[in-house]
DNA sequence: ACGTCTTCCTTACGTTGTAAGCTTATGATG
DNA sequence: CATCATAAGCTTACAACGTAAGGAAGACGT
């Protein structure tokens, strides 16, 4: 059959796992994780969805895969910055990473297998720490609370149905619309008090808590026995 | 057919949505949140899938209602403790709720529609915070930071593959035999002098955090124009 | 030119959520 | 008690899913 031949030599690269995974992130990315099937994926590429499974060994491993490509896309943090401000923008990275790949956050509960951009990044940021001056115990404690808060907040963001713009305000309303104020006083007074005022906006929530997050672990550094 | 009427007669109860929620609840603690089909809970409850219907109008129902049924779980801040301490309890209390639903978290990413469950919760923790002195700004601010904290680091427990025990000892050494020391020197250094350490337990790492972002807090409070 | 190995395709199976339409049980009204 | 509307349950069916099994076609070392 020529025609395949014809359609190869006309531009038709070959599959390999990269191709694979960037597809697939770009098509999470376009109509969420949920329209993301081996079948969809493989038209995409223009190939069978069988065919995938050359590159990559079942689904899962081509979640954990798309998750370990985008542990690559996090900015990692510069020695020539003081620890502080080196983890501080490694947050701010991961926090605009998971803004962009809004599937990926739930998706790192399930990816048990750590790739190696995933241990490049942790190991990074580990040495951050520990060249900062925090003990090994207090690195972990470090790591765990910084991380604990940067993941749990963009995962916050995305389950918020609000957060400013002129259609958000207006879905905010019909909620506030809703909620009964005697029952449920103080959500209502946030809503209507602070959310629906001019010049809120959720995302500048993500540097108050981060800062805290720092200046606590800082302290605590100091003041190690 | 009068074997059916004998079969209600002999306790077969009723089916609502309490039972099905409740059910499909101790089906996904039980076999994980991929094990909970239509049909599998339907089974459990001796009645077929299409059944349920009559009471989830669909199956992202269902999960919003589990997901409300578990705010009902949680510990809602005492009025009789100072707004710290209450605080806490509830932060302890979620994480021990999520623990008990492993799959719950995940699943809160999804969950749109919030419940009267969630919005009573929520409310009251509100509450906590104003009562305590914080002004509208800083309650959301604390609201934002404390749970971004508490759900991200319920999170990054789940994810991890090791804690404490005997079995996750054997699983983290492993591991650390398949990371190469000149790559990975800091993972490395972590792994071996402190996770594989007698003693150690990630469990302990909440109460750090959960301190240093209350701490945080009240000096956030203390010192707002 | 030939044999091997990889890549891709075809077909098929079991499982999923749920739409459509039917039957049976429940509870109010005569 | 008989009747009848409404709610609750069942049956069947469909499209989409992940992937196992095996065949065909291309790439590549010899």
């Amino acid at each position: 059959m020529p025609a395949r031949k014809i359609q190869r030599t006309e531009g038709r690269t070959r599959l390999n796992r990269d191709r694979v995974l960037e597809t697939a992130i770009s098509l999470a990315d376009e109509g969420g994780i949920e329209k993301l099937s081996m079948r969809r994926l493989g038209e995409e590429l223009g190939v069978e969805a069988m065919s995938l499974y050359n590159h990559v060994s079942n689904k899962e491993d081509l979640l954990n895969g798309m998750i370990d490509a985008l542990y690559g896309e996090i900015e990692l943090p510069s020695h020539d910055d003081d620890w502080k401000t080196a983890v501080r923008k490694r947050s701010v990275s991961v926090r605009a990473v998971l803004l962009r790949h809004p599937w990926a956050n739930g998706l790192m509960d399930s990816a048990t297998q750590a790739g190696p951009g995933t241990l490049r990044h942790h190991d990074r940021v580990l040495g951050t720490f520990r060249n900062g001056g925090f003990s090994l115990a207090m690195t972990a404690h470090a790591f765990s609370a910084l991380d604990s808060y940067v993941y749990g907040y963009a995962k916050q963001e995305k389950a918020l149905p609000f957060d400013s713009g002129e259609e958000a305000a207006a879905m905010a309303n019909v909620m506030l619309a809703q909620l009964p104020p005697s029952e449920y006083p103080y959500l209502h007074e946030l809503m209507s008090k602070h959310v629906l005022q001019p010049g809120y906006s959720y995302a500048d929530e993500f540097t108050f808590g981060l800062d805290l997050v720092l200046d606590g672990l800082e302290r605590a550094r100091d003041s190690e026995g």
